[in-house]
DNA sequence: GTCAATGATTCCGC
DNA sequence: GCGGAATCATTGAC
């Protein structure tokens, strides 16, 4: 071992410091193997020798020579991607970093993915929810490790010094295992960020699941859409704007009308006699308020001038009874729709209507096989009439005479 | 658990 | 892009 000249010994005499350098690794070597109080006697002659600084120099040299050799590869590590990546999807859902309304960015996209419905802001405020918990449960855990880290790193460091009185620990030394203690928390933590990123996904999942499973419209929406449906059966294509209309009414979205008329279309027409029985009751329930409203209307006509045409609601479906309604209603009495006659006399249509009201007398009254909507209304080719038929006529709230193209496909 | 109903998706033709 | 048709997947009644 070639030992440097210890400081503040040069020209001493070599034989005398090689016996002193050789007393003090005699004792080092024999201080295990004493007792407590007889070590505790050594360690303090040992700390007290004048050789003890120089020796503690060069064990540390050489102490720092070899770690270098072994650790130095391991030295300033480059960020781990995995980690950035880590870091990044937490940063970017809302968990880590600063507080953004707890991922309502993320929830704001689902829901416009899902095409915008309101119906969605219970499952958002639950998706919120649960994405602050996740967070809550993250920082409090993140919290709890950078205390445990650092009472741990305090704790080495202050063993580390304490022994570095005894044999040879320097101050690079310390920081090094400071470095080993964190690098260890670290990775404790990128664990806990890969458990928090799983969680993160599985609620994210869970809620685009949720979204994709179907839900039953409630009874009112289906009563709207079948109302429509049935009102308009002749040409049941609802134009962008009726859907519009009817997804406002029925809280859902227009992809879901369009959705549910290509079922309807399909299903009627692949089961016609399955639906009659609906047909004509939703046929009745547009009768009667068909004849309200015209009654409504005559009354209104009469109050203000007789020859004032009767001018309803405009363009809406609010009155489901429109045109098929009444092409259906004529053609069971016998009458051939004229369209040039919609605009004759109003008194004539609720003479109409309620002869039809009275004929169908709830749909069930010994008629058999009569119905207010007959499958007349599909082509031979198992098409749907052309919009242009007089079906699409308007319903008589629209005013008689005035022509209402439901929707032309 | 079964089954019909029903909303959603996918494929295809126009 | 829209609609028809087939199909999937879920719901709700039994």
């Amino acid at each position: 071992m070639a030992l440097p000249p210890p400081h503040g010994h040069e020209g001493a005499d070599g034989d005398g410091r090689k016996q002193d350098i050789g007393d003090i690794l005699h004792q080092i070597m024999t201080i295990t193997d004493q007792s407590l109080d007889e070590a505790q006697a050594k360690k303090h002659a040992l700390n007290c020798h004048r050789m003890k600084p120089a020796l503690f120099s060069v064990l540390c040299e050489i102490k720092e020579k070899t770690g270098l050799s072994i650790r130095g590869a391991q030295e300033e590590d480059p960020p781990d991607p995995q980690l950035m990546r880590l870091d990044n999807m937490l940063l970017a859902e809302g968990v880590s970093g600063p507080e953004k309304g707890g991922g309502s960015a993320a929830a704001a996209a689902a829901a416009a993915a899902s095409g915008g419905s309101s119906d969605n802001s219970i499952e958002h405020s639950d998706y919120r929810a649960k994405l602050t918990q996740i967070r809550q449960i993250y920082h409090t855990e993140l919290e709890k490790y950078e205390q445990a880290c650092n009472e741990f790193t305090t704790h080495v460091m202050n063993l580390l010094r304490e022994q570095s009185r005894t044999r040879p620990i320097s101050p690079k030394e310390i920081e090094r295992m400071v470095g080993i203690i964190h690098r260890k928390f670290s990775s404790i933590q990128m664990q806990l960020k890969q458990s928090t990123c799983e969680a993160v996904m599985i609620l994210r999942s869970r809620f685009l699941d949720a979204r994709r499973k179907r839900r039953n419209f409630s009874k009112q929406a289906t009563e709207i859409l079948n109302e429509y449906f049935y009102s308009h059966l002749s040409n049941p294509y609802p134009s962008e704007e009726a859907k519009e209309e009817l997804a406002k009414k029925c809280s859902i979205t227009v992809s879901q009308v369009s959705n549910w008329f290509g079922n309807k279309r399909i299903r009627y027409k692949k089961n016609i006699g399955k639906f009659q029985e609906e047909a004509n009751l939703y046929a009745a329930k547009t009768a009667v308020t068909a004849a309200h409203a015209v009654a409504a209307a005559v009354q209104n006509n009469q109050t203000n001038s007789p020859t004032t045409p009767n001018s309803g609601s405009s363009g809406s479906f609010n009155l489901p009874n429109s045109g098929d309604m009444f092409m259906n209603m004529q053609s069971l009495n016998g009458d051939s729709y004229q369209g040039s006659q919609v605009g004759a006399n109003v008194q004539s249509q609720v003479d109409t209507l309620r002869h039809v009201i009275n004929q169908t007398g709830g749909y069930n009254d010994g008629l058999g096989g009569n119905s207010l909507y007959s499958p007349h209304n599909l082509n031979a080719n198992g098409g749907w009439q052309d919009a242009t038929t007089p079906s699409s006529v308007t319903s008589p709230t629209e005013g008689p005479g005035s022509v209402h193209s439901d929707t032309s496909n």
